[in-house]
DNA sequence: GTCTATAAAGCGATAGAC
DNA sequence: GTCTATCGCTTTATAGAC
């Protein structure tokens, strides 16, 4: 073997990196696995050295993808709600809306998701259960850590099907102010 | 010409609808121009004597989908508080996320329309605010009204990607409830 | 208006050389 | 581990017969 150890470790990651990214641009299905090894400088036939089949590469993708957002959004260690506005704040920002390829996967693959295997839906569910018992131990309410979930994923889906940047500001504020809203009044944790 | 002046019209409706059953339920960009075809027992060649492009159909569909989902949801005519609560009890309903084929056309296809070109874009804009008029009217702000949108998008997206059929209805009910809570105390309009 | 046939390109996946 | 070449299938779109 004239590769390091370490080589294939790596190239498999930057795959996922790579491929992780173009999907939540421009959805998994559409873009074919040339395409995906031809953005990390390696050509198609080597695609299969590190996944059996595209499918399998999407599995991995939905598991590394929501882990991170799960680190992201606050699911490790212990949370206070002032963290958690700060997530929110990120998470409904401008910047989030214009790179679908940098953000979270939930909007931008939540429908492939859907369409997907078993197995891919049930990996999907366990992060997102991760995600909404730290929300709700935070907020002390299963109901509303539900509730606020949905509502910032749809904000972005609604906002990135706009054309106009005003409107689409409106969007993510609206989401913003209304959750703002219902944190107030709310028990310390 | 053997055929009714009507004929084509009514198989150009035919093909809207299947069309748009299907590109709900397994995406659009999925599904091939033949198999959209087929499903109303004509070849893939015909498809082209309708639009001059599958683009072209799925700037249709979306016109289509839209439009109906502003008149099931209350764009239609004077609306009020009542009856907007019992669209939000229809669309966070487990019918309703078990068939993606006859429902709204926002969660399951909504990123796929944010991917698309700038025109099915705008046509989605001009739908979708106009819903959002309609809702601001009814709840008295704007804001709230693009809060309640988001949030039925949203839950719809992320409990369809679930597996448990239980967990999947506890975010359903949690958005109707959360949402149903911000209607109380609400001036009557 | 719809059919069959076909072109031209792209897809996922495999085989063998290096 | 990656490359090139290739298989077999599907895709969007067009051409010509009926």
């Amino acid at each position: 073997m004239r590769y390091s150890v370490g080589h294939k470790q790596e190239t498999r990651e930057r795959l996922l990196q790579s491929s992780a990214t173009q999907a939540k641009n421009n959805g998994f299905s559409t873009v074919g696995v040339d395409a995906l090894m031809k953005a990390i400088g390696l050509s198609g036939g080597a695609f299969y050295t590190h996944f059996t089949s595209k499918d399998e590469l999407f599995g991995s993708i939905v598991e590394r993808e929501l882990s991170q957002s799960l680190e992201r959004l606050g699911g490790e260690g212990r949370q206070n709600q002032a963290k958690l506005r700060r997530c929110l704040k990120q998470y409904l920002s401008v910047a989030h809306l214009q790179q679908p390829g940098a953000g979270c996967a939930l909007p931008a693959l939540g429908a492939e998701i859907a369409r997907g295997s078993v197995e891919v839906r049930q990996e999907a569910q366990d992060w997102i259960c991760r995600l909404h018992q730290a929300w709700a131990q935070t907020l002390g309410s299963e109901s509303l850590a539900w509730s606020i979930l949905s509502q910032c994923v749809g904000a972005l889906v609604v906002a990135r099907m706009l054309v106009s940047p005003s409107i689409q500001q409106q969007v993510l504020a609206s989401s913003h102010e209304q959750i703002i809203g219902q944190l107030e009044g709310l028990p310390e944790d």
